[in-house]
DNA sequence: CCCTCGACCGTAAACGTTTACGATCAGTTC
DNA sequence: GAACTGATCGTAAACGTTTACGGTCGAGGG
């Protein structure tokens, strides 16, 4: 190979020096003693190149270790390479195992995942967010959007590649789409078990009204009362935290208004709950049936250990990865939500007849 | 949600919309009248380039929204854009707000961040997991590491760029350093006030010995025992679960050997001894006083409220992206750890002279 | 008036791929 | 034996930047 009309391709600036530079498909194409082309062909499966050919190419690719640049592909092909994750900071979020699994499914699938954080739910650092990920070149996104607002500012925002939200309830729209879980099933199963066991008296102690998961386990508990014919009763709308169940645990022994039995909107209430009637001899189950939702770690060994709602979040990530993957493709694909489903334990049992009240009373 | 939202502001920000392609560096050159090298200098806060002319080719980057491609700049200069990230599948990680703490820094710093789970703490895994970084293009790496064995994969693993490892108490090595939070102080406090409160028979119900976390807070214990002139006694080594605690717990109270006090390695393990001993009348902290580490959410209204050790994660994000950052940089950066803090809350009392001996004994 | 010098700006080449197309060379077919 | 046909392979031209270098132009020194 003179220097007379040295192709484009040719390493010409390095000899053989061999530094520590990554290996290109030029350097694989010469050790194997081919044209860049073939190597690309063999890189990208694809036809028209002979077995014995492919087969040498693959050993020194190998042998090297070459690794195709990715920086390199993307610009010449603008066919996405990553998939964006924007995340609330929010503490009460799923767990990391959540975030661990949307990764997994998508490199699976050949994507690398870049998740940013939206520092606010407010539409300027939603859209921030939406704008980085849309530079580093990302094929869709999926936000995990807990929060009312922050959903809103997605609506609002622009963006060029597919967006799916993660948000219970929330409503989807031409540009942005929704998946979930059916956390209003889950929210009617921990209702309905109480109702089996005999309660009429089933209070909510809910989470917060900004969140969706807020919203739609209430609606799932309305639903289960009505559904069986009883009037919803009392409705406490706080935070998730166990402090703020705690103190409203408190209230109601002090103003005499336990009821027979609450759903808690989170395991954190109802250990904030719990505590607060321990403290004042009230027993649970015995006095009061409590159910939680999410399971969380440890839940099995509350005093007494939870029954509560668990919701697969693996499944969850693995469904609305396969959604998303699905629209950027632009194929059709099943988007019936996760159920949740009710693991019972301890803390909810039979209804026994009030004191001095017939049983079956209505 | 009535439809009164903005339609998801659909090409408001693209006022001629005339073709769906991204602006390049050309188009902005061409309406600016300029050339793409003048762009490029403003892009890059060169020098030689008329503050008219800066303004006037900042102007229509503003107005038609041209934004950088990140991989044609990556190609040409070889300069790296992103941090990588390896997490371990595992549940017992820290918060999502490490990893979102971890983003956060490093887009301050400029670096997009890319997550990926290694499947296995083992080698092939672990290694997988690098190389995909690195194709990436990724300028250096941290890799959660809390379990031993995966923390040997990374110190056999190879890579080009820069490696930090979080792992309590693993050792760096040339090629992989390592940061962390100072676990063994924080088992030292949480001992500490178990000695300042009078005990002197305090057991340890560790965690697995195959994770750092657990090693270290083991030899935290030790120490503190050692270093108060008390031999340490009983240590139960187990995994993190509370079922585990649960079950040791019902040894030590059908075996009649509960200790006076337990510092137990996580507040998972807290929480199964607790339901052990309420199970069985043996109170805490009347006839036991524990002491736990992580304070997690809801640790607060355990029962009893649970004095424990806190961890920084957040204090650890930042700092241990600073030592990355700064190791990418060729720069020198403070490595001392992060001290975590000792909360006390109502798990632990002072210790009361066992009935029939003499107080102060030994 | 020529030369030099900054300040400012344009241009070519390179980064490592993919893609479209053209070339070569057996083996077939007529 | 000429022309056609696949199968296999090579080549040029992009992709959107950055970098190194070269040019122009007006001002100022001699």
């Amino acid at each position: 190979m003179t220097g007379a009309a040295v192709p484009r391709g040719t390493n010409r600036r390095r000899p053989e020096a061999s530094i520590r530079r990554k290996p290109t498909i030029n350097d694989v194409a010469q050790i194997a003693g081919v044209s860049f082309g073939t190597v690309s062909r063999v890189l990208n499966n694809a036809p028209d190149v002979s077995a014995a050919t492919r087969q040498r190419v693959l050993q020194v690719i190998q042998d090297i270790g070459y690794r195709r640049n990715r920086a390199a592909t993307a610009l010449v092909t603008s066919r996405p390479t990553s998939i964006g994750i924007v995340a609330a900071g929010s503490p009460r979020f799923g767990p990391v195992g959540t975030l661990m699994a949307l990764e997994n499914v998508a490199r699976k699938k050949g994507y690398a995942t870049t998740v940013i954080s939206a520092e606010t739910p407010y539409e300027d650092s939603v859209q921030a967010a939406l704008d980085t990920l849309d530079d580093i070149g990302v094929g869709g996104i999926i936000v995990i959007a807990p929060v009312v607002s922050m959903a809103a500012a997605v609506w609002n925002a622009s963006c060029r590649v597919p967006v799916e939200m993660i948000a219970a309830g929330a409503s989807s729209t031409p540009s942005v789409f929704t998946y979930s879980e059916n956390q209003e099933l889950g929210a009617r199963l921990a209702t309905q078990h109480l109702i089996d066991l005999g309660h009429t008296d089933i209070a909510h102690v809910a989470g917060s009204m900004d969140w969706f998961d807020g919203r739609v386990r209430k609606r799932g508990w309305e639903a289960a009362l009505r559904a069986a014919g009883l009037t919803p009763g009392l409705c406490l709308e706080g935070d998730w935290t166990p402090r703020w169940a705690y103190e409203t645990g408190l209230q109601l022994v002090r103003g005499g208004t336990v009821p027979q039995a609450i759903f808690a909107a989170s395991d954190h209430t109802a250990l904030g709950l719990i505590r607060a009637f321990a403290e004042n001899g009230v027993r649970v189950p015995d006095d009061v049936s409590i159910v939680g939702f999410d399971d969380i770690e440890g839940s099995d060994y509350f005093l007494p250990p939870l029954t509560t709602v668990r919701q697969d979040f693996t499944a969850l990530a693995l469904m609305s990865m396969e959604v998303l993957v699905g629209a950027m493709e632009g194929r059709e694909v099943d988007r019936t939500p996760i159920a949740p489903t009710l693991v019972v334990r301890n803390s909810a049992t039979r209804a026994v007849p009030l004191k001095g009240q017939p049983p079956k009373d209505k």
